[in-house]
DNA sequence: GCATCATATCGAGGCATGTCAATATAGACG
DNA sequence: CGTCTATATTGACATGCCTCGATATGATGC
């Protein structure tokens, strides 16, 4: 069953609510958040965050970096891109406007 | 877990690799298309089909249409834009270009 | 080295989902 | 009405995913 298909990866990534909660919050904020922090914005526990970035990360949505004992998380370079070229390969017919 | 966010359910109905199949086919067709064409298009049975196309239905992501015995399906109207503004509303910050 | 904090991994439980065969519904045409 | 074609629904099975508690890894500071 594996979608070896990085679209279709991507979109798996972000259809789980805290997951797309996680991306929204990485989105509307300038730099890198911190990954304590993901455990106040989303009602699950501190291993089931480690385990949603990992799948975003698997998926190319984020990267990490390592600060201290902290990581840093924010959104993928290029990942925009790539959602937006998505959208325009499904419905690119149908942007008249 | 039932996600009612509308967001999350677009994205799980298009993170199928059958289902992305079917909306790519429908995107890059100028008109609308016959269920009876996407048995051919993926190696599932017609029930399977009709299962994703109900999903697809329920997620706002095409439409059907009765056309004598067949059915014609096609992209919901509004469906790229709402996919753009999802876009928007995760990757704000980042549209540089 | 040892204790501590932050994050990741492991293993298991429970629910959702993809798939199919069988059957039902709906329309078209005699 | 009966038959045929097209699509949907049902029921069942297998697999996958989300979640957690427990534990391991990794970095810091004493």
């Amino acid at each position: 069953m594996k979608s070896a298909d990085p679209d279709v990866l991507m979109l798996a990534a972000l259809a789980d609510p805290n997951r797309l909660e996680i991306v929204r919050q990485l989105g509307a904020q300038p730099g890198a958040t911190c990954a304590c922090d993901f455990t106040e914005c989303c009602p699950i526990s501190q291993p089931t965050v480690s385990h949603h970035l990992k799948v975003l990360r698997d998926a190319g949505v984020v990267v990490s970096q390592r600060r201290g004992t902290n990581i840093y998380y924010s959104l993928a370079p290029g990942f925009a891109e790539r959602f937006r070229s998505l959208g325009a390969s499904i419905g690119g017919l149908l942007q008249i406007g």
